[in-house]
RNA sequence: GGAGAGUUGGCCGAGUAGGUUGAAGGCGCUCGCCUGCUAAGCGAGUAUACGGGCAAAACCUGUAUCGAGGGUUCGAAUCCCUCACUCUCCGCCA
Protein backbone atom coordinates (compact mmCIF):
# COMPACT_ATOMS: atom_id res chain seq x y z
CA UNK A 1 0.00 0.00 0.00
CA UNK A 2 1.35 3.59 -0.84
CA UNK A 3 1.48 6.51 1.53
CA UNK A 4 -1.60 7.98 1.21
CA UNK A 5 -0.32 11.30 1.72
CA UNK A 6 2.19 10.79 -1.00
CA UNK A 7 -0.75 9.51 -2.91
CA UNK A 8 -1.73 12.89 -2.46
CA UNK A 9 0.82 15.04 -2.60
CA UNK A 10 1.80 12.84 -6.57
CA UNK A 11 -1.14 12.15 -8.09
CA UNK A 12 0.49 12.31 -11.47
CA UNK A 13 3.49 10.21 -10.29
CA UNK A 14 0.73 7.64 -9.45
CA UNK A 15 -1.29 8.05 -12.51
CA UNK A 16 1.37 6.82 -14.19
CA UNK A 17 2.37 4.21 -12.44
CA UNK A 18 -0.97 2.84 -12.84
CA UNK A 19 -0.44 3.53 -16.59
CA UNK A 20 2.64 1.66 -16.58
CA UNK A 21 1.03 -1.12 -14.89
CA UNK A 22 -1.63 -1.63 -17.64
CA UNK A 23 -4.49 -0.31 -15.06
CA UNK A 24 -7.19 1.97 -16.07
CA UNK A 25 -8.15 4.16 -12.63
CA UNK A 26 -8.86 7.57 -12.50
CA UNK A 27 -7.09 8.96 -9.39
CA UNK A 28 -9.36 11.76 -9.57
CA UNK A 29 -12.24 10.16 -7.43
CA UNK A 30 -9.56 9.33 -4.91
CA UNK A 31 -8.37 12.62 -4.39
CA UNK A 32 -12.01 14.13 -4.53
CA UNK A 33 -12.96 11.05 -1.57
CA UNK A 34 -9.61 12.54 -0.10
CA UNK A 35 -10.72 15.83 0.18
CA UNK A 36 -14.32 15.06 1.57
CA UNK A 37 -12.71 12.83 4.39
CA UNK A 38 -10.45 15.81 5.33
CA UNK A 39 -13.05 18.41 5.46
CA UNK A 40 -15.58 15.84 7.14
CA UNK A 41 -12.87 14.98 9.94
CA UNK A 42 -12.11 18.88 10.28
CA UNK A 43 -15.72 19.04 11.18
CA UNK A 44 -16.78 15.90 13.20
CA UNK A 45 -13.62 16.88 15.11
CA UNK A 46 -14.64 20.24 16.37
CA UNK A 47 -17.78 18.93 17.09
CA UNK A 48 -16.20 16.01 18.90
CA UNK A 49 -14.20 18.58 20.75
CA UNK A 50 -16.95 20.83 21.77
CA UNK A 51 -18.98 17.47 23.13
CA UNK A 52 -16.13 17.04 25.22
CA UNK A 53 -15.38 20.17 26.58
CA UNK A 54 -19.34 20.56 27.72
CA UNK A 55 -19.45 17.22 29.17
CA UNK A 56 -16.52 17.97 31.49
CA UNK A 57 -18.62 20.72 32.41
CA UNK A 58 -22.09 19.02 33.12
CA UNK A 59 -19.64 16.44 35.00
CA UNK A 60 -18.73 19.58 37.16
CA UNK A 61 -22.24 21.07 37.68
CA UNK A 62 -23.36 18.15 38.79
CA UNK A 63 -20.72 17.21 41.11
CA UNK A 64 -21.77 20.92 42.52
CA UNK A 65 -25.09 20.15 42.75
CA UNK A 66 -26.93 21.65 40.26
CA UNK A 67 -29.21 20.42 37.33
CA UNK A 68 -28.63 20.98 33.66
CA UNK A 69 -31.00 19.34 31.55
CA UNK A 70 -30.67 22.30 28.45
CA UNK A 71 -26.80 21.24 28.02
CA UNK A 72 -27.96 17.45 28.15
CA UNK A 73 -30.63 18.10 25.50
CA UNK A 74 -28.35 20.03 23.22
CA UNK A 75 -25.32 17.52 23.88
CA UNK A 76 -27.73 14.77 23.06
CA UNK A 77 -28.49 16.09 19.63
CA UNK A 78 -24.92 16.99 19.00
CA UNK A 79 -24.04 13.54 19.88
CA UNK A 80 -26.52 11.81 17.43
CA UNK A 81 -24.98 14.44 14.67
CA UNK A 82 -21.68 13.40 15.38
CA UNK A 83 -22.70 9.71 14.97
CA UNK A 84 -24.32 10.61 11.82
CA UNK A 85 -21.05 12.10 10.48
CA UNK A 86 -19.00 9.45 12.02
CA UNK A 87 -21.02 6.83 9.95
CA UNK A 88 -20.66 9.39 6.70
CA UNK A 89 -16.95 9.36 7.55
CA UNK A 90 -16.42 5.74 7.86
CA UNK A 91 -17.97 4.83 4.58
CA UNK A 92 -15.74 7.29 2.33
CA UNK A 93 -12.89 5.89 4.52
CA UNK A 94 -13.94 2.31 3.81
CA UNK A 95 -13.75 3.43 -0.62
CA UNK A 96 -10.37 5.24 -0.03
CA UNK A 97 -9.10 2.18 1.68
CA UNK A 98 -10.47 -0.19 -0.97
CA UNK A 99 -8.56 1.62 -3.66
CA UNK A 100 -5.39 2.22 -1.59
CA UNK A 101 -5.03 -1.65 -1.64
CA UNK A 102 -5.93 -1.85 -4.96
CA UNK A 103 -2.51 0.43 -5.57
CA UNK A 104 0.36 -1.72 -7.06
CA UNK A 105 3.79 -0.19 -5.88
CA UNK A 106 6.07 2.06 -7.57
CA UNK A 107 8.91 0.60 -9.38
CA UNK A 108 12.32 1.29 -7.95
CA UNK A 109 14.12 3.95 -10.76
CA UNK A 110 16.35 1.30 -11.51
CA UNK A 111 13.94 -0.82 -13.33
CA UNK A 112 13.91 -0.95 -16.77
CA UNK A 113 10.86 0.16 -18.57
CA UNK A 114 8.71 -2.38 -20.75
CA UNK A 115 5.39 -4.15 -21.13
CA UNK A 116 5.64 -7.77 -20.34
CA UNK A 117 8.30 -10.53 -19.49
CA UNK A 118 9.58 -9.80 -23.26
CA UNK A 119 10.91 -6.59 -21.88
CA UNK A 120 12.94 -7.89 -18.91
CA UNK A 121 16.41 -7.84 -19.28
CA UNK A 122 18.88 -10.34 -18.63
CA UNK A 123 21.65 -9.15 -15.79
CA UNK A 124 24.21 -12.19 -15.99
CA UNK A 125 24.74 -15.49 -17.19
CA UNK A 126 26.24 -18.37 -14.84
CA UNK A 127 26.98 -22.17 -15.91
CA UNK A 128 26.97 -23.48 -19.28
CA UNK A 129 24.42 -25.42 -21.21
CA UNK A 130 25.31 -29.10 -20.57
CA UNK A 131 25.69 -30.97 -24.18
CA UNK A 132 24.07 -34.36 -24.00
CA UNK A 133 25.32 -37.41 -26.27
CA UNK A 134 21.42 -38.31 -26.57
CA UNK A 135 18.39 -36.39 -26.82
CA UNK A 136 17.41 -35.42 -22.97
CA UNK A 137 14.22 -36.42 -22.21
CA UNK A 138 11.45 -34.16 -20.30
CA UNK A 139 11.52 -34.62 -16.04
CA UNK A 140 8.14 -36.38 -15.68
CA UNK A 141 9.27 -39.46 -18.37
CA UNK A 142 12.22 -39.84 -16.42
CA UNK A 143 10.93 -39.56 -13.60
CA UNK A 144 7.73 -42.30 -14.50
CA UNK A 145 10.00 -44.72 -15.91
CA UNK A 146 12.41 -44.46 -13.02
CA UNK A 147 8.75 -45.02 -10.20
CA UNK A 148 10.12 -41.67 -8.44
CA UNK A 149 7.10 -39.52 -9.40
CA UNK A 150 3.58 -40.68 -10.45
CA UNK A 151 1.41 -37.88 -11.81
CA UNK A 152 -1.35 -40.13 -12.73
CA UNK A 153 -2.08 -40.77 -9.34
CA UNK A 154 -1.98 -37.20 -8.04
CA UNK A 155 -4.69 -37.02 -10.31
CA UNK A 156 -7.00 -40.01 -9.44
CA UNK A 157 -5.87 -39.21 -5.54
CA UNK A 158 -6.51 -35.55 -5.52
CA UNK A 159 -7.27 -34.23 -9.29
CA UNK A 160 -5.21 -32.16 -11.72
CA UNK A 161 -1.28 -30.22 -11.30
CA UNK A 162 -0.85 -32.95 -8.48
CA UNK A 163 1.83 -35.69 -8.02
CA UNK A 164 3.24 -38.10 -5.76
CA UNK A 165 6.87 -38.54 -5.09
CA UNK A 166 8.24 -42.00 -4.29
CA UNK A 167 11.17 -43.15 -2.83
CA UNK A 168 14.35 -41.67 -4.38
CA UNK A 169 11.92 -39.13 -5.50
CA UNK A 170 10.90 -38.41 -2.13
CA UNK A 171 14.04 -38.37 -0.64
CA UNK A 172 15.57 -35.95 -3.35
CA UNK A 173 12.87 -33.61 -2.44
CA UNK A 174 13.53 -33.68 1.33
CA UNK A 175 17.15 -33.56 0.63
CA UNK A 176 16.89 -30.50 -1.12
CA UNK A 177 14.54 -29.06 1.29
CA UNK A 178 17.29 -30.02 3.93
CA UNK A 179 20.12 -29.13 2.03
CA UNK A 180 18.83 -25.72 1.54
CA UNK A 181 17.64 -24.74 4.72
CA UNK A 182 21.27 -25.58 5.99
CA UNK A 183 22.91 -23.42 3.38
CA UNK A 184 21.01 -20.62 4.64
CA UNK A 185 21.41 -21.01 7.96
CA UNK A 186 24.77 -21.91 8.50
CA UNK A 187 26.35 -19.93 5.80
CA UNK A 188 23.76 -16.74 4.67
CA UNK A 189 23.42 -16.07 8.89
CA UNK A 190 19.76 -16.81 8.08
CA UNK A 191 17.09 -17.90 11.49
CA UNK A 192 14.79 -20.22 10.27
CA UNK A 193 11.06 -20.25 10.92
CA UNK A 194 8.67 -23.29 10.52
CA UNK A 195 5.24 -21.49 9.93
CA UNK A 196 1.70 -21.98 10.01
CA UNK A 197 0.70 -23.06 6.60
CA UNK A 198 -2.98 -21.46 6.65
CA UNK A 199 -2.95 -17.33 7.29
CA UNK A 200 -6.18 -14.83 8.06
CA UNK A 201 -7.19 -12.53 5.65
CA UNK A 202 -5.32 -9.89 7.52
CA UNK A 203 -2.09 -11.53 6.63
CA UNK A 204 -2.84 -11.98 3.32
CA UNK A 205 -3.91 -8.44 3.01
CA UNK A 206 -1.00 -7.64 4.59
CA UNK A 207 2.00 -8.88 2.17
CA UNK A 208 -0.72 -8.05 -0.81
CA UNK A 209 -2.29 -11.30 -2.38
CA UNK A 210 -5.63 -9.79 -1.05
CA UNK A 211 -8.00 -8.13 -1.89
CA UNK A 212 -7.12 -7.93 -5.92
CA UNK A 213 -5.59 -11.81 -6.06
CA UNK A 214 -8.14 -14.12 -4.16
CA UNK A 215 -9.00 -16.34 -6.94
CA UNK A 216 -5.19 -17.25 -6.97
CA UNK A 217 -5.72 -18.73 -3.25
CA UNK A 218 -7.89 -21.56 -1.71
CA UNK A 219 -10.08 -20.67 1.31
CA UNK A 220 -10.76 -22.89 3.72
CA UNK A 221 -14.68 -23.40 3.82
CA UNK A 222 -16.17 -23.28 7.00
CA UNK A 223 -13.33 -20.56 8.15
CA UNK A 224 -11.54 -17.08 7.67
CA UNK A 225 -8.40 -18.87 6.49
CA UNK A 226 -6.42 -19.69 3.22
CA UNK A 227 -3.85 -21.94 2.53
CA UNK A 228 -0.63 -20.01 2.07
CA UNK A 229 0.74 -19.45 -1.78
CA UNK A 230 4.22 -19.45 -0.12
CA UNK A 231 5.88 -18.80 2.84
CA UNK A 232 6.78 -15.04 2.72
CA UNK A 233 3.38 -14.64 3.61
CA UNK A 234 3.51 -16.41 7.28
CA UNK A 235 7.05 -15.02 8.16
CA UNK A 236 6.34 -11.58 6.94
CA UNK A 237 3.59 -10.84 9.05
CA UNK A 238 5.30 -12.77 11.95
CA UNK A 239 6.02 -8.76 13.01
CA UNK A 240 3.10 -7.57 11.86
CA UNK A 241 1.61 -4.51 14.04
CA UNK A 242 5.18 -4.47 15.97
CA UNK A 243 7.45 -1.78 16.74
CA UNK A 244 11.07 -3.35 15.98
CA UNK A 245 14.26 -2.72 17.67
CA UNK A 246 16.23 -0.92 15.57
CA UNK A 247 19.59 -2.95 16.62
CA UNK A 248 18.38 -5.87 15.77
CA UNK A 249 17.93 -4.87 12.09
CA UNK A 250 18.30 -6.35 9.19
CA UNK A 251 16.40 -9.69 10.51
CA UNK A 252 17.05 -12.43 8.05
CA UNK A 253 14.54 -15.97 8.24
CA UNK A 254 14.24 -18.14 5.62
CA UNK A 255 11.22 -20.99 5.80
CA UNK A 256 10.52 -24.19 4.28
CA UNK A 257 6.66 -24.59 3.63
CA UNK A 258 4.17 -26.38 1.43
CA UNK A 259 2.61 -24.23 -1.31
CA UNK A 260 -0.66 -23.65 -2.36
CA UNK A 261 -2.03 -21.69 -5.27
CA UNK A 262 -5.04 -21.84 -7.33
CA UNK A 263 -3.39 -21.68 -10.81
CA UNK A 264 -6.81 -19.83 -11.83
CA UNK A 265 -4.85 -17.70 -14.78
CA UNK A 266 -2.97 -20.35 -15.66
CA UNK A 267 -5.06 -23.06 -17.75
CA UNK A 268 -3.27 -25.06 -20.28
CA UNK A 269 0.19 -23.64 -19.09
CA UNK A 270 2.67 -26.53 -18.02
CA UNK A 271 0.35 -28.66 -17.54
CA UNK A 272 2.89 -31.70 -17.64
CA UNK A 273 5.67 -32.09 -14.52
CA UNK A 274 6.88 -30.15 -11.56
CA UNK A 275 6.60 -26.71 -13.26
CA UNK A 276 3.09 -25.73 -12.18
CA UNK A 277 1.28 -27.61 -9.51
CA UNK A 278 -1.56 -26.60 -7.16
CA UNK A 279 0.73 -27.56 -4.02
CA UNK A 280 4.77 -27.44 -4.31
CA UNK A 281 7.51 -27.21 -1.43
CA UNK A 282 9.86 -24.14 -1.56
CA UNK A 283 12.05 -22.66 0.81
CA UNK A 284 11.58 -18.79 1.18
CA UNK A 285 14.24 -16.36 2.24
CA UNK A 286 12.28 -13.37 3.91
CA UNK A 287 14.30 -10.07 5.37
CA UNK A 288 13.12 -7.26 7.77
CA UNK A 289 15.66 -4.47 7.11
CA UNK A 290 16.03 -0.57 7.72
CA UNK A 291 15.26 2.11 4.31
CA UNK A 292 18.40 2.83 3.04
CA UNK A 293 19.53 -0.91 3.14
CA UNK A 294 17.13 -2.40 1.29
CA UNK A 295 18.77 -2.67 -2.34
CA UNK A 296 21.92 -3.98 -1.11
CA UNK A 297 19.97 -6.30 1.00
CA UNK A 298 18.47 -7.06 -2.15
CA UNK A 299 21.35 -7.99 -4.28
CA UNK A 300 22.35 -10.10 -1.17
CA UNK A 301 19.53 -11.94 -1.04
CA UNK A 302 19.54 -12.68 -4.48
CA UNK A 303 23.35 -14.22 -4.25
CA UNK A 304 21.98 -16.17 -1.78
CA UNK A 305 19.53 -17.32 -3.70
CA UNK A 306 21.95 -18.10 -6.74
CA UNK A 307 24.52 -19.51 -4.09
CA UNK A 308 22.08 -22.91 -4.27
CA UNK A 309 22.02 -23.26 -8.07
CA UNK A 310 26.04 -22.32 -8.16
CA UNK A 311 26.11 -25.21 -5.42
CA UNK A 312 23.82 -27.64 -7.69
CA UNK A 313 25.79 -27.13 -10.50
CA UNK A 314 22.72 -25.62 -12.54
CA UNK A 315 23.06 -23.16 -15.13
CA UNK A 316 21.03 -19.82 -14.72
CA UNK A 317 20.62 -16.68 -15.86
CA UNK A 318 19.43 -13.78 -13.58
CA UNK A 319 16.62 -11.11 -15.35
CA UNK A 320 15.24 -7.83 -13.50
CA UNK A 321 11.49 -8.13 -13.97
CA UNK A 322 10.51 -4.81 -16.55
CA UNK A 323 7.36 -2.43 -14.96
CA UNK A 324 5.05 -4.34 -16.99
CA UNK A 325 6.12 -7.43 -15.16
CA UNK A 326 6.73 -6.54 -12.56
CA UNK A 327 4.49 -8.23 -9.46
CA UNK A 328 1.19 -6.32 -7.84
CA UNK A 329 3.97 -5.36 -4.35
CA UNK A 330 7.41 -5.44 -5.57
CA UNK A 331 9.77 -2.15 -6.05
CA UNK A 332 12.19 -4.59 -8.41
CA UNK A 333 12.35 -8.00 -9.18
CA UNK A 334 15.15 -10.29 -9.73
CA UNK A 335 14.18 -13.44 -11.66
CA UNK A 336 16.35 -16.58 -11.24
CA UNK A 337 15.95 -18.74 -14.53
CA UNK A 338 17.24 -22.60 -14.36
CA UNK A 339 17.98 -24.09 -17.61
CA UNK A 340 15.51 -26.68 -18.20
CA UNK A 341 16.31 -29.16 -21.43
CA UNK A 342 12.96 -29.82 -22.01
CA UNK A 343 11.69 -26.36 -22.30
CA UNK A 344 14.90 -25.48 -24.13
CA UNK A 345 15.01 -22.25 -22.08
CA UNK A 346 15.54 -20.73 -18.74
CA UNK A 347 12.29 -21.07 -16.72
CA UNK A 348 11.90 -18.90 -13.57
CA UNK A 349 12.70 -21.29 -9.79
CA UNK A 350 13.10 -17.97 -7.90
CA UNK A 351 11.91 -14.77 -7.52
CA UNK A 352 14.08 -12.04 -5.45
CA UNK A 353 11.86 -8.60 -4.77
CA UNK A 354 12.24 -5.74 -2.38
CA UNK A 355 8.59 -4.53 -1.46
CA UNK A 356 10.06 -1.40 0.24
CA UNK A 357 7.37 0.17 2.94
CA UNK A 358 4.92 -1.29 0.51
CA UNK A 359 3.90 -4.39 2.93
CA UNK A 360 5.55 -3.01 6.25
CA UNK A 361 2.68 -0.49 5.58
CA UNK A 362 -0.22 -2.70 4.90
CA UNK A 363 1.29 -4.87 7.49
CA UNK A 364 1.85 -2.63 10.14
CA UNK A 365 5.80 -3.78 10.74
CA UNK A 366 8.18 -0.74 11.98
CA UNK A 367 11.09 -0.22 13.91
CA UNK A 368 12.01 2.36 15.83
CA UNK A 369 15.15 4.67 14.33
CA UNK A 370 17.81 6.24 15.77
CA UNK A 371 15.69 9.68 16.36
CA UNK A 372 13.63 7.08 18.36
CA UNK A 373 10.60 7.79 15.84
CA UNK A 374 8.64 4.39 14.80
CA UNK A 375 9.49 4.17 11.21
CA UNK A 376 8.06 1.63 8.56
CA UNK A 377 10.85 -1.05 7.50
CA UNK A 378 11.38 -2.50 4.26
CA UNK A 379 10.97 -6.28 3.32
CA UNK A 380 12.38 -8.40 0.76
CA UNK A 381 12.01 -11.75 -0.05
CA UNK A 382 12.82 -14.99 -2.60
CA UNK A 383 12.52 -18.24 -3.15
CA UNK A 384 15.73 -20.03 -2.40
CA UNK A 385 14.63 -22.19 -3.84
CA UNK A 386 11.06 -24.06 -4.92
CA UNK A 387 12.04 -27.37 -4.61
CA UNK A 388 10.03 -29.13 -7.14
CA UNK A 389 11.04 -27.21 -10.06
CA UNK A 390 14.64 -27.73 -8.54
CA UNK A 391 13.97 -31.75 -8.81
CA UNK A 392 12.78 -31.28 -11.94
CA UNK A 393 15.62 -29.03 -13.65
CA UNK A 394 17.93 -31.56 -11.78
CA UNK A 395 16.70 -34.62 -13.09
CA UNK A 396 17.29 -33.11 -16.51
CA UNK A 397 20.48 -31.66 -16.62
CA UNK A 398 21.55 -35.04 -14.55
CA UNK A 399 20.13 -37.28 -16.67
CA UNK A 400 22.26 -39.99 -18.10
CA UNK A 401 21.65 -42.10 -21.63
CA UNK A 402 20.40 -45.23 -20.11
CA UNK A 403 17.77 -43.17 -18.41
CA UNK A 404 19.49 -42.82 -14.93
CA UNK A 405 20.29 -39.54 -12.44
CA UNK A 406 23.11 -38.62 -11.19
CA UNK A 407 22.97 -37.14 -7.97
CA UNK A 408 24.60 -34.18 -7.36
CA UNK A 409 27.57 -33.80 -5.04
CA UNK A 410 26.72 -31.58 -2.62
CA UNK A 411 23.56 -33.51 -2.55
CA UNK A 412 24.79 -36.74 -1.44
CA UNK A 413 25.25 -36.45 2.29
CA UNK A 414 22.02 -35.80 2.12
CA UNK A 415 20.71 -39.17 0.55
CA UNK A 416 22.58 -41.43 2.65
CA UNK A 417 25.43 -41.45 0.14
CA UNK A 418 24.11 -42.53 -3.02
CA UNK A 419 25.14 -41.21 -6.25
CA UNK A 420 23.04 -42.08 -8.55
CA UNK A 421 19.06 -42.97 -9.05
CA UNK A 422 18.41 -45.79 -11.28
C1' G B 1 -17.05 -29.93 22.09
C1' G B 2 -18.45 -28.55 27.77
C1' A B 3 -17.23 -25.24 32.19
C1' G B 4 -14.59 -21.16 34.04
C1' A B 5 -10.73 -17.00 34.09
C1' G B 6 -8.45 -13.33 31.42
C1' U B 7 -7.01 -9.52 27.24
C1' U B 8 -4.65 -1.89 29.90
C1' G B 9 1.41 1.97 27.30
C1' G B 10 8.27 -1.26 25.21
C1' C B 11 7.45 -4.74 29.60
C1' C B 12 5.15 -5.65 34.51
C1' G B 13 0.97 -3.83 36.82
C1' A B 14 -3.06 -0.31 39.34
C1' G B 15 -7.63 1.37 37.99
C1' U B 16 -16.05 -1.03 38.84
C1' A B 17 -21.47 2.84 43.09
C1' G B 18 -19.38 5.74 34.75
C1' G B 19 -16.92 12.12 35.00
C1' U B 20 -11.11 16.44 34.30
C1' U B 21 -6.84 9.03 33.50
C1' G B 22 -3.29 8.73 27.41
C1' A B 23 -4.16 6.39 31.69
C1' A B 24 -1.11 5.68 39.12
C1' G B 25 3.25 2.82 40.47
C1' G B 26 7.42 -0.06 39.04
C1' C B 27 10.92 -1.81 35.33
C1' G B 28 13.25 -0.64 30.90
C1' C B 29 15.05 3.17 27.68
C1' U B 30 16.99 8.46 26.52
C1' C B 31 19.31 12.96 28.14
C1' G B 32 21.62 15.73 32.15
C1' C B 33 24.03 15.75 37.12
C1' C B 34 27.02 13.11 40.35
C1' U B 35 30.99 9.50 40.67
C1' G B 36 38.85 6.87 39.93
C1' C B 37 35.83 2.82 36.71
C1' U B 38 31.39 -0.01 37.22
C1' A B 39 27.17 -0.22 40.19
C1' A B 40 24.13 2.76 43.05
C1' G B 41 22.02 7.76 43.55
C1' C B 42 19.56 12.49 41.86
C1' G B 43 16.72 15.37 38.09
C1' A B 44 14.03 15.59 33.45
C1' G B 45 11.94 13.05 29.52
C1' U B 46 9.88 8.62 27.27
C1' A B 47 2.96 5.83 22.75
C1' U B 48 0.71 5.61 17.98
C1' A B 49 -2.46 7.14 14.04
C1' C B 50 -5.18 10.76 11.61
C1' G B 51 -6.59 16.08 11.00
C1' G B 52 -5.64 21.67 11.47
C1' G B 53 -1.86 25.72 11.75
C1' C B 54 3.45 26.54 9.39
C1' A B 55 6.57 27.11 2.62
C1' A B 56 8.77 23.21 5.60
C1' A B 57 11.13 21.12 10.00
C1' A B 58 10.96 22.19 14.98
C1' C B 59 6.80 23.24 17.32
C1' C B 60 1.65 24.45 18.63
C1' U B 61 -3.31 22.51 18.48
C1' G B 62 -7.60 18.97 17.84
C1' U B 63 -9.56 13.99 17.46
C1' A B 64 -9.12 8.84 18.22
C1' U B 65 -6.95 4.60 20.60
C1' C B 66 -7.17 0.55 27.65
C1' G B 67 -8.21 -7.15 22.38
C1' A B 68 -12.00 -5.98 17.91
C1' G B 69 -16.89 -4.32 16.65
C1' G B 70 -21.61 -2.53 18.24
C1' G B 71 -25.03 -0.53 22.26
C1' U B 72 -26.56 2.50 26.73
C1' U B 73 -25.20 7.67 28.38
C1' C B 74 -24.41 14.68 28.19
C1' G B 75 -19.95 11.63 29.32
C1' A B 76 -17.27 4.58 29.35
C1' A B 77 -10.85 1.44 30.41
C1' U B 78 -15.07 1.24 33.84
C1' C B 79 -22.21 -0.92 32.36
C1' C B 80 -24.64 -4.27 28.24
C1' C B 81 -24.22 -7.38 23.60
C1' U B 82 -21.38 -9.95 19.70
C1' C B 83 -16.75 -11.76 18.04
C1' A B 84 -11.43 -12.97 18.26
C1' C B 85 -7.40 -14.56 21.02
C1' U B 86 -4.91 -16.46 25.63
C1' C B 87 -5.02 -19.52 30.05
C1' U B 88 -7.13 -23.53 33.46
C1' C B 89 -10.17 -27.97 34.15
C1' C B 90 -13.07 -31.94 31.62
C1' G B 91 -13.88 -34.66 26.99
C1' C B 92 -11.50 -36.02 22.37
C1' C B 93 -7.20 -36.55 19.61
C1' A B 94 -1.58 -36.78 16.47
Amino acid sequence: MLDLKFVRGNPQKVQDVLTSRGIKYSLKDFIRLDEQRREKLFNVEQMKNRRNVVSEEIGRLKKAGKDVPDMVMEMRDLSRSIKEKDEEIKNVEGRLQEILLDIPNIPHESVPVGKDAADNTVVRKWGKQRNFGFTPRPHWEIGENLDILDFERGGKVTGTRFCFYKGLGARLERALISFMLDLHTGEHGYTEIFPPFMVNRQSMIGTGQLPKFAEDMFKIEGTEYYLIPTAEVPVTNLYGNEILDGGKLPISHCAYSACFRAEAGAAGRDTRGLIRLHQFNKVELVKFCKPGEAYDELEKLTGHAEKVLQLLGLAYQVVVLCTGDLGFSAAKTYDLEVWLPSYSDYKEISSCSNFGDFQARRAGIRYRNNKGKAELVHTLNGSGLAIGRTVAAIIENYQEADGTIIIPEVLRPYMGGLDKIS
